[in-house]
RNA sequence: GGCCCCAUCGUCUAACGGUUAGGACACUACCCUUUCAAGGUAGCGAUACGGGUUCGAAUCCCGUUGGGGUCACCA
């Protein structure tokens, strides 16, 4: 049997860090077994369709480098991949439900519904589902009803008794008591399915077979395999993965301010840090090694790894792994050129060539900087003459204005601040002063950078150049 | 509240009945050093609790506690 994973993720706002998650995973097990990866949006909920998230959504994917086998962007003869597309599709399929008896017509409005609901927390009711009203509604009646043009949803006739057996790969067995079971609205007013009958549906024709998705519909599994038994389909296999949590241990989630993947790209967080990150999250490689690529998990990725507690998203650590890529797993060549493109791309990189120097910027910085961000946040006195001097430069710099002179003319006398040339010339000019090499240093670096964090000072004396140092040094000379 | 899931350092995790409970992030100290980093070394720090089973339990079973999820005409 050949492998069919998905994501369905609901256009509904800004690309989700747990679909990135989710994304990963399915991917991943997916390309394991050579099978498929398919994207399917569903966007049946048409109060909280967002239009622009659709394509937010697949842009995400392109930019982690996950592809999908099959996606509204990339159809083949299983789609569409836009679930509203397929609304049809689900509501003969309701109606097969409809006229087989696993389902019924219910006429209670919403209003109805809320009052009631409401009168059942107020009793403290353990049950809060839909209270069955039209449950028993004679055929006739129902479809007379209909037919009258009265609106109605079409509801799962759910079991009064016995257990329903859901079988998760990663837990075994969970049994539900059918009593607990609520009569899920499967078609609703509009016409439109809910996620309960569009997923089961779309699932099927498109021969999904393993449903790998959050814990969090692990509870909705019965009413989905009961779905599937009116339907005579099959279930897949289900995988109900560990969640993703915030620093408050609750669910990781936009609404509670917690970061979207757009927010991290914005940040100058790489795709394949965040993608190595999540990997481990619920997941290690067999030799516990940290870093590691999609490919590494595609290759030694198993389900008999994956924990089941909840994972905190870190975003020290995170950042930790991006700065881990930046300047030990990608080649300077392809760090250079990220570091380019997000300056481009965040007003960062007006009027600076992606060249020579550019490249040895970023080599120098390497070790200094852990998002892309953080690069162009620290480097401005590089591609500029009206670089800031902080506060904390301000100091070393007044105090060493009797000093610099004596550097200038000792650096002019240079052919070129070479870092071979320089060093010993610096450092012969402290001694001569009695001072101590800093006492020189920090002056300079103060003079020539406008801070006191910065790299080597020889290299940076070098990279910089003569001339512009030069006339650094005079700029600074009161 | 009913039901469901989960439980090792603050965080991510290793251990698949026998280890001084290991690693990573973070934190602290030291080393390196022209600053800041990076890097190196060391330290701090966990099996939620209570019962069993067993020669032996982080590991298996039960209970308690704690956390999370779910109970929408949202997904």
């Amino acid at each position: 049997m050949s492998v069919v994973t998905r994501i369905a993720p609901s256009p509904t706002g800004d690309p989700h860090v747990g679909t990135a998650y989710q994304a990963l995973f399915n991917s991943v097990f997916a390309r394991q077994h050579g099978g498929k990866f398919i994207v399917r949006l569903e966007d049946t909920d048409r109060s909280r369709y967002n239009a622009t998230s659709e394509g937010r959504i697949l842009d995400m994917l392109d930019w982690l480098g996950i592809v999908p086998d099959a996606s509204p962007r990339n159809e083949d003869d299983k789609g569409p991949y836009i679930q509203s597309q397929r609304a049809g599709l689900h509501r003969q399929y309701a109606e097969q439900l409809l006229a087989s008896g696993a389902a019924y017509r219910a006429f209670d409005t919403t209003e109805e519904l809320d009052e009631r609901r409401k009168a059942a927390e107020a009793r403290k009711d353990s049950y809060l589902g839909y209270d069955r009203r039209d449950r028993h509604l004679s055929a006739e009646e129902s479809d007379w009803r209909a037919a009258a043009g009265e609106e109605f949803v079409i509801r799962l006739k759910a079991p009064l008794e016995g257990k329903t057996v859901v079988h998760d790969h990663l837990r075994g067995d969970v049994v539900f008591d059918n009593a607990e079971l609520d009569d899920k609205v499967l078609l609703k007013r509009d016409g439109f399915p809910t996620y309960h009958l569009a997923a089961m549906v779309d699932d099927h024709l498109m021969g999904v077979t393993h449903v790998i998705r959050a814990e969090e519909w692990l509870t909705s599994t019965p009413i989905h395999q009961l779905i599937l038994q009116g339907l005579g389909w099959q279930a897949p296999v289900w995988i109900h993965t560990p969640w993703l949590l915030s620093a408050g241990g609750k669910k990781y989630s936009k609404r509670r301010g917690d970061p979207s993947v757009e927010d991290f790209r914005n940040k100058g967080i790489l795709p394949e840090a965040l993608l190595n990150y999540l990997g481990m999250m619920g997941w290690t490689m067999p030799n516990g090694e940290e870093i590691f690529s999609v490919d590494d998990m595609v290759q030694h990725f198993s389900w008999e790894r994956v924990s089941l507690g909840g994972s905190t998203f870190d975003v020290q650590k995170l950042k930790w792994l991006n700065g881990k890529y930046i300047r030990e797993v990608l080649p300077l060549a392809t760090v250079a050129s990220r570091v380019h493109g997000f300056g481009t791309e965040h007003g960062y990189a007006q009027g600076i060539a992606e060249d020579k120097y550019f490249t040895q910027v970023v080599e120098l910085m390497l070790p200094r900087f852990e998002t892309l961000q953080e690069f162009w946040e620290k480097t401005a006195y590089f591609f500029g003459e009206d670089y800031p001097v902080t506060d904390k430069a301000a100091k070393p710099l007044a105090e060493g204005q009797d000093v610099l002179p004596k550097l200038r003319e000792a650096l002019a006398a240079l052919p070129a601040l070479t870092h071979d040339q320089t060093e010993p010339v610096l450092k012969a000019l402290a001694e001569a002063q009695g001072l101590k090499v800093g006492k020189v240093m920090q002056p300079l670096r103060a003079a020539v950078a406008g801070t006191l964090e910065s790299p080597g000072m020889f290299e940076l004396l070098e990279l910089l150049g003569k001339e512009r140092v030069l006339a650094r040094l005079d700029r600074m000379m009161k």
